[in-house]
Formats: C-alpha cells, sequence, structure tokens
RNA sequence: GCCGGGAUGGCGGAACAGGCAGACGCAGGGGACUUAAAAUCCCCCGACCGUAAUGGUCGUGCGGGUUCGAUUCCCGCUCCCGGCACCA
C-alpha cells in the first residue's frame, strides 16, 4: 500500500495557487464567441490595509461561480482591481506622515498576497489600481466627453457639508443626517460646486428597473423610490403688486387648487430678495439665516417643528382670483420642484398643521364620495369633519366652480387643461432625484480638468492637455485642502511653467481647479476598463479610455456581486455612468450588470458593559469565556480578566468599535484557504446574513479532512479503475444505493448553482454523500465514481484540496486537468428506485409505511394500496370515505 | 408613517411545485481508543407522557380560513432587521 499523505493545506495551497498561475488558467481572450463567455465580477475593494471577513464571503461566492462556469466551459472572465482613491489614505498621512500613494500601494501589495493566498481564480494580468495614472487620466478624457455632452455644470447652491471630512458629499452619500463615511453631523453650506447631471438619465434609469429581472426587487425598489418620479402640474400664481412676477408652484394635487388659502416658499428662493417688502425684510433674513443654519436632517427629520414666517406678500390664485399670504416655511426644499407650494389645508397633512399653528384658513373642496366603501377614507373624512386632520382622499369636488360635481381624480387633468388654455399652468413631472455633487475638497482624488482663465472664465481643458497629475509634495496637516495650499501647482503646467489658458484675445493666466473628483466616480466604470485593460491607441494621440468593441463583448457583467448598502450609492452611478458612457461613444450597452447578487454582511456576537459614563464597553471573544447549560444553551458571560459578568448582546456586524472583528489572515493561517472558503459558503444561504462561528468552521476544516483521508485510503482500490459508467439497474446493495445517491447529489448540486447560488445545500449534499461513502463497502468502480464526481462537486469551493485529490485518484496532475474533466453530469433514470416507500397518513396523521412498485399508477395503486395487509391493520374495520393516493409521494385514508 | 425582508430544535440552517418537518453542520450527553490530552471513531439528541415499542399527544411567531393533507396558499395580527422619511 502507498503511503497515506497528512491533510497538509499550508503545502497543497501555494502549490497549486503558484500552478494555475504559471499556466495562465484564469486568464481569458477577448474574442471568444460571446455565448461561451461569462463575466463575474465582485464590488472591488478599497484598499485600507487588509482583507475583512465581509470581503473573504463576498469573493469566495464570485470565485466559486468562475470555477463552476469554467468546468461548465465557459471563458471566464473574472477580474480584480483596487478603490484606491480615498480618504484613508489622506488620514493616514495625517496621523503617521506616510505619503498616502505610498500607503495606498503598499496595502495593495498586502493584500493583493492576501487574495492570491486564498485561491482566488483571477485574471491578474487585468489588475489595476484607480488611483494609477493610467485609470485617473483616461477617466479625465471620459469627463472632458461628458463636458461636451452636458454633463457637467458648476453651480452655487446649499450643499452637505461634512464636519467630519471638511468636504461636501452627495446626497446619496448623507445617511441619516450624517456622513456615510465617519458619521459625523452634516450641514447645509452655500457654495460653488461640480454637479453630474444625472438627473438627464432620471426617467431612463427608473423605467429601465423594470427590465432588470436579474436584480434583487429590494434594490429595484429603493432606486425607484430615490428617483422618485411624481406626475403633477406647475401653476402661476402672480404676485399681488408686482404685475411682472408670477410665483410657479408644482403640485400633484391641481384638483385642490380652489382650496388654496396660502402659499410656502422655500427660505432661501431666490425671487424673495425682488417682492418682500421693506417692512418684512429683516424678519424673513433673520428667518431664512435660522434655517440655513440647521441640517437639513433636522429641518425636515421626524420631530422637526413647521416653522414659517410671513413675508409680506400676497399671491392671486389663477382660478378664482383670490389673494393668499405668502410664508417662508422650513419645510420647502429650494432645489425640489419650484422651491414653492400651494398650501390646502384641507386635504393636506402638512399644511393643515401649518394652518392651525398659524390661523390660517382651511377650505373644504373635495368630499367623501356618495356610497364610498373604502373603511380608512370614511374615517378619515369624519375626523376631517370634526375639524381634526385633512382629507387626502381621493372624492367628489366641491365648492371648486365648474369642477364641482367631478370625481377629483378626473378633476386633475381638466383643471390642468383649463389652466394651460389660459397659459396659466402646465403637466410636469418632477423627480426626488438631485444632480449628483461631484467635487471634492481632497487631495486623494482623480482632478477636475478645468482651470479657471484671467478673461475666459472657467474652461475645460483640451484632450490634448490631459493629463492633470497631482502633484506628490504636498504636506498634510489636516487643516483644508493640501492642493489648494500647494504654492505652485494650481499654477504651473506639468513642465513647471506659469500656466496659461491660449484665449481668443491671447495667452491668459490662469488657476487649475484643486477640487478632486468624488471617488465613486471611479467604480462607474472600471467593470468596462477590464474588458480592455491594455486598450492604449497612441494613433488618436490622447487618452482612449474604453475600446469599444471589447467593451461591448464584455458587458454586460453576467453576475455582479456585493452588498446591498450599494443599493443607490454605486449601483445607481454606475447605471448612469453607462448610459452617459453610450451617449458619448465608448460602447452600445446601456445597463453594466445583468444579474446582481446581494450577499448578506458578516457578524459576530458582542459582548459588553456598560461602563462609568454609562457608555458601552466592548470586549474581544477571547477575553470572555461563555457558560453553557446542559442543552447547550448560552446563559451567561465572564470576562476572563476578572470573572465578572459580561452582557451577552446580540449577533451584529463585525466592526472594530465593537470589538467583533475576526482577522480571516489567522483562518487560513489555522485552517487553510479551502476551510475558510468552504465555511463562508456553508454557515448560510448567500443573501442572508452570516453569523461567525469558530466551531463551525472547525466542522468544515473536519469534513475536508476526512475527505481527504478517504481518498487517500482510497487510493490503491481505485487505482487504474475506470468510475462505474453503466446503468444502477445492473447494482444490487449497497453499490446500487450509492450510485443512485451520486446522481441525486449531482442533480441538487447543479439545480442550486443555476437556481440561486445554493452553495450552503450543495456542500450538504457532497457531505451526505460522503457520510455513505464511509459507511459502505463499495465495488471499486462505485467508489471511484462516487470519489471523481464528489471532488468535481467541490471544486469551485475548495479548489486546492480538489485538484490535489484529482491528481492522485487520476494519475494527472496538470494544472487545468480539474476544469478539463467538467462538471458531472446526472442521469434522472437513475436517481429513483424501483420501489416507492409510500408513507400512509390515515386521516392526515403518519401511521406506517408501505412498499409499492414504482410501476404501479391510477387506480392499480389504488388497488394494491387497499389490499396491503398493514393497510388494512391500520384501518381497524373503519370504511374508507375518501383515498388519496399521490405516486411516488403520500397515500392518505380518509375514515368514517 | 410608508416600502421591503424575516420569524422553523440549545445554535446556523434543510424541506422540488400543497405531500414523511428538523437534511447537513455546530453545540450538548454517553461510550471506545489513550498513562493522559489532542486527534479519531461509535451511539443519543424538538417538547411532554410512557418501563418500552414499530406507542400516544403537541410542535415551523400568534389567531382564523381553504384543503384529504399547510413551514408552504388566503385573511387578520405581533415582534425583529433593513431602506425612505414633511418631496408638495
Amino acid at each position: 500500500m502507498s503511503d497515506i499523505r497528512p491533510y497538509d493545506p499550508a503545502a497543497i495551497e501555494p502549490a497549486w495557487q503558484a500552478r494555475w498561475e504559471a499556466a495562465g488558467c484564469h486568464e481569458v481572450a477577448d474574442d471568444l464567441p460571446r455565448e461561451k463567455c461569462y463575466y463575474v465580477l465582485e464590488m472591488f475593494p478599497y484598499p485600507s490595509g487588509k482583507l475583512h471577513m465581509g470581503h473573504v464571503r463576498n469573493y469566495t461566492i464570485g470565485d466559486a461561480v468562475a470555477r463552476y462556469q469554467r468546468m461548465r466551459g465557459f471563458h471566464v472572465l473574472h477580474p480584480m482591481g483596487w478603490d484606491s482613491f480615498g480618504l484613508p489614505a489622506e488620514q493616514a498621512a495625517i496621523e503617521r506622515g506616510a505619503h498616502p500613494k505610498t500607503w495606498t500601494y503598499q496595502n495593495i501589495a498586502y493584500m493583493r498576497g492576501q487574495l492570491k493566498r486564498m485561491g482566488f481564480s483571477y485574471a491578474w494580468s487585468r489588475e489595476f489600481a484607480c488611483s494609477d495614472p493610467g485609470y485617473a487620466e483616461r477617466e479625465q478624457r471620459i469627463f472632458l466627453d461628458f463636458v461636451e455632452r452636458g454633463l457637467v455644470y458648476r453651480k452655487s447652491s446649499l450643499v452637505n457639508w461634512s464636519t467630519g471630512l471638511n468636504c461636501v458629499l452627495a446626497n446619496e452619500q448623507v445617511i441619516d443626517g450624517k456622513c456615510w463615511r465617519t458619521g459625523m453631523p452634516v450641514i447645509q453650506k452655500e457654495l460653488p460646486q461640480w454637479y453630474l447631471r444625472i438627473t438627464a438619465y432620471a426617467d431612463e434609469l427608473l423605467d429601465r428597473t423594470y427590465d432588470l429581472p436579474g436584480w434583487p426587487d429590494a434594490v429595484l425598489i429603493q432606486q425607484r423610490h430615490w428617483i422618485g418620479r411624481s406626475g403633477g402640474a406647475e401653476i402661476d400664481f402672480l404676485v399681488d403688486g408686482h404685475p411682472d412676477v408670477k410665483l410657479t408652484v408644482f403640485t400633484t394635487r391641481p384638483d385642490t387648487l380652489f382650496g388654496v388659502t396660502f402659499v410656502s416658499i422655500a427660505p432661501d428662493h431666490a425671487l424673495l430678495d425682488k417682492i418682500v417688502p421693506a417692512s418684512h425684510r429683516a424678519a424673513v433674513d433673520a428667518f431664512a439665516a435660522e434655517v440655513q443654519a440647521t441640517s437639513e436632517h433636522d429641518r425636515l427629520g421626524e420631530d422637526a417643528e413647521k416653522k414659517g414666517c410671513f413675508t409680506g406678500v400676497f399671491v392671486v390664485n389663477p382660478t378664482t382670483g383670490g389673494k393668499v399670504p405668502l410664508y417662508a416655511a422650513n419645510f420647502v426644499l429650494a432645489d425640489y420642484g419650484t422651491g414653492v407650494v400651494m398650501a390646502v389645508p384641507a386635504h393636506d397633512h402638512r399644511d393643515f398643521a401649518f394652518a392651525r399653528t398659524y390661523g390660517l384658513d382651511v377650505r373644504t373642496v373635495i368630499r367623501l364620495a356618495d356610497g364610498e366603501a373604502d373603511a380608512a377614507r370614511q374615517a378619515e373624512w369624519k375626523r376631517h369633519q370634526s375639524g381634526d386632520s385633512a382629507y387626502t382622499e381621493p372624492g367628489t369636488m366641491v365648492d371648486s366652480a365648474q369642477f364641482t360635481g367631478l370625481p377629483s381624480e378626473d378633476a386633475k387633468a381638466k383643471i390642468i387643461a383649463w389652466l394651460a388654455e389660459r397659459r396659466a399652468g402646465r403637466a410636469t413631472t418632477t423627480y426626488r432625484l438631485r444632480d449628483w455633487c461631484l467635487s471634492r475638497q481632497r487631495y486623494w482624488g482623480n482632478a477636475i480638468p478645468f482651470v479657471y482663465a484671467r478673461d475666459s472664465g472657467i474652461v475645460p481643458l483640451r484632450p490634448q492637455d490631459l493629463p492633470v497629475r497631482l502633484p506628490e509634495d504636498v504636506v498634510f496637516d489636516g487643516t483644508g485642502n493640501p492642493l489648494e495650499k500647494h504654492p505652485t501647482w494650481a499654477t504651473s503646467d506639468q513642465s513647471g511653467q506659469p500656466l496659461t489658458w491660449r484665449g481668443p484675445n491671447g495667452p491668459e493666466s490662469a488657476r487649475r481647479e484643486t477640487d478632486t473628483m468624488d471617488t465613486f466616480m471611479e467604480s462607474s466604470w472600471y467593470f468596462a476598463r477590464y474588458a480592455c485593460h491594455d486598450n492604449r491607441r497612441a494613433d488618436l494621440g490622447c487618452l482612449d479610455p474604453l475600446d469599444r468593441k471589447r467593451v461591448d463583448h464584455w458587458l454586460p457583467v453576467d453576475l455582479y456581486i456585493g452588498g446591498i448598502e450599494h443599493a443607490v450609492l454605486h449601483l445607481l452611478y454606475a447605471r448612469f455612468f453607462q448610459k452617459a458612457l453610450a451617449d458619448t461613444g465608448h460602447t452600445t450597452v446601456r445597463e453594466p450588470f445583468k444579474r446582481l447578487l446581494c450577499q448578506g454582511m458578516v457578524g459576530l456576537e458582542t459582548y459588553s458593559r456598560t461602563a462609568a459614563d454609562g457608555k458601552p464597553q466592548w470586549f474581544y471573544p477571547e477575553e470572555v469565556e461563555v457558560v453553557k447549560d446542559a442543552k447547550g444553551k448560552v446563559v451567561s458571560a465572564k470576562l476572563l480578566a476578572d470573572g465578572q459578568p459580561v452582557n451577552v448582546g446580540r449577533v451584529e456586524k463585525m466592526s472594530k468599535s465593537k470589538r467583533n472583528t475576526v482577522d480571516p489572515q489567522h483562518l487560513v493561517e489555522r485552517y487553510g484557504a479551502d476551510t475558510a472558503r468552504l465555511f463562508a459558503l456553508f454557515a448560510a444561504p448567500v443573501e442572508r446574513d452570516l453569523e461567525w462561528n469558530e466551531d463551525s468552521v472547525r466542522g468544515c476544516s473536519r469534513y475536508l479532512k476526512g475527505l481527504w483521508t478517504l481518498a487517500q485510503t482510497s487510493r490503491d482500490k481505485t487505482a487504474g479503475v475506470a468510475p462505474f459508467a453503466g446503468h444502477v439497474r445492473e447494482l444490487a446493495g449497497a453499490d446500487q444505493q450509492v450510485v443512485r445517491k451520486i446522481h441525486a447529489t449531482i442533480k441538487r448540486a447543479t439545480d442550486a448553482m443555476e437556481k440561486d447560488f445554493g452553495f450552503n445545500t450543495t456542500i450538504a449534499a457532497c457531505m451526505e454523500l460522503t457520510n455513505e461513502l464511509g459507511a459502505a463497502e463499495l465495488r471499486p468502480d462505485v467508489l471511484k465514481l462516487a470519489l471523481t464526481t464528489l471532488i468535481r462537486l467541490l471544486a469551485p469551493m475548495a479548489p486546492h484540496l480538489c485538484h490535489e485529490l484529482w491528481a492522485d485518484l487520476t494519475g494527472d496532475g496538470s494544472a487545468d486537468s480539474l476544469v478539463r474533466a467538467g462538471w458531472p453530469a446526472f442521469d434522472a433514470s437513475q436517481i429513483e428506485a424501483d420501489t416507492v416507500d409510500y408513507p400512509i397518513q390515515i386521516n392526515g396523521k403518519l401511521r406506517g409505511r408501505v412498499a409499492l412498485a414504482r410501476t404501479l399508477t391510477g387506480k392499480d395503486l389504488d388497488a394494491a394500496v387497499l389490499a396491503h395487509a398493514d393497510v388494512a391493520a391500520l384501518m381497524t374495520g373503519r370504511p374508507v370515505k375518501k383515498l388519496v393516493v399521490v405516486h411516488g409521494k403520500i397515500i392518505n385514508l380518509v375514515l368514517g
């Protein structure tokens, strides 16, 4: 007997990784037939220092899919890179004095090593980092194309200012009124900023959500809500005493126009300066200043008080000619709709509350429809009649001139038509989505290729002026933008000469834009760059970002995998970019991701105590001992240091602050990459949260070790034997049972992979089959079939071990022999046994079972059931009221 | 408040398409081997009743309903998680 080698992942894993890399197993050509190609991508990481468990889970899922598809014969594009611009690099510079570039590229080198040690099958030749000049400078070129297309503009308005980062944020980056990155408060500041016109694509972004069947509904619904399209009307109100000025309101309820008793306007609305009389100017200005000083969250949040200020202005209702007061109100937003709202207290909850506070009229113009059946409407109408509430539901028009008596839903279009005839209103659509504020007052980001020229003003650079490179000699002292403070960069060209702009009347002095781009820019097109990573066309005389042919070949990405936290951030930006790239001629593909898989987060139990200052004090798992009762239930925990109890908290997403993190590096060192991968896939379904559990990791390790040992001890018995290739009918006993199980297992694994990436159940099925093999004495050819099947089914998940065992069993140790062997196929005719062990229910309760031939069907089966002695015994002489027989499944006798 | 998602043993989770609830794994209990430990192997493991069974009753968040039969479908709730939150 040959030697039984011990399972040693630390030896076999790096060996296979080297072999795959040397053979170029994971590289792919760009000119193969598209229907035999598959593009699988995981959201690339920010190089923060080292991998965390969330990365390991995300990338293991993607890698298992990539390896599975390769075994199915697809040419798989599976790239990896680095989202390497961003704030932590500047933070490191401030705290540790390391240059952002040095810090970033050191981190990349370390994390690349970690990814390789996990055995992820990336096409490393396509790797790039977003901060590489080759990527960032091509992005500047795309930016200029967007400028030409009219998608970039600069404007001054109230912006979200992060007090933590000292820079502006896009709306998508403000979570609960706080900065998405630092959690520090966000306030409103009036500043000139650069914007990308994402709203130009609002309709397409929204409409196409109904055409993305491969996306989770949760993400699509979030995006629809974020875009927030609503149809309504713009209606013009004349300003009393200013015949040349009209205030245009936006409303979704033109049917309530006759009920308007006042009009509200955003405190920072541009027209206010023009129309507010001197008598009220001081009060209005003071109110505007007060509103501006509060954050949008505090101003609009749940508990925010509705505040207003009379402007001294009256406006004229275009239908009635009646004059109503104009109020500046804190809940009206300048950049939604028109910044002016007609207020109808009788039919809007917010206006109702405001009218109460300021003693304004309530005028009912819609009543409950006759015969209204809806209970909620009846109840609200009743409350309205007693003066307690607005009535916001549809109904019948009253006190509305010629529209009286109409159903309110019909009146909407009629009133709009009436207004349109008189040029006092028009149907319109507004969106909640606002343009993407792009500029950041930061160093470690991509330059915005604009200059401020002495006479020509703000002008974009021409393609031949690119690239704009960041200076390296910058000072990080934590105050302000290092680029702005650089002595010469903004006013020098790349050769160090004073920067000039060729204006129409000769050269002008010029100064560069010192804001840099939001780092969500880079992640908006990286998946397209992977398709043509080496694209450089010298003949264009400038940077050519994308090779349209190859982008069109690989996109859309067949499967994109990442966390759901990017539902309205990255995933909306990337969809917008793809459309803009199409409209600027870089591709014809308008949606970037065909199928989206959002994996759950990785969490761990937390341990804490309430410290003296009332804040929780968190403890690492290794500092705590957990006490269990006789059933294994956790009853308490104590701190090892002092033996005193600590609170066992719920499972929460791993975070450094809660001290519930696990370093994947330790996992790989202790158990190997295959165990880490198996655990990440086995412990929970992919889209659900995964709870870290070291015991369960050991279980996965135990399984792999057991499989290794089984294969090793079977090597001599199966050496030179061809796997069983006949039909299960030729076999008997354990051999027959195992071959059936083999086919059933392949079916389960294949279905799971194709349907919903059910790795956890696939692994469970493999474990079941393995357990059966260990328990029986099998024919060598059956054993060989079982082992070669198991190894192929598990190969996407535990690739190193499976390649090693495959080489052992088949004698073919070439780098791609297992992939060439392919994903196993099942034969449905070999799964089901000839007899069915029917469960017998009496009145719906399980009472016994009888074995009957599978070939028996219909009346023959009914007769066989009733004739069976065991069935008769269960019936105890009672008459059969009803006999339910489901072929192959179950038998239920309803007795009298 | 609105919109999603969820609730199954001590724990993570299975259950095709309405047909044997609890696969698989972990934890726990018992045993074998061992000087001992680790490792490995074997047995038990939803609750209650029962000496035991191939026994009985209950059991998939709660209350109803449809059905021969419901974790699965329908109606009404509770709780938990996530998103949005005066958007006119």
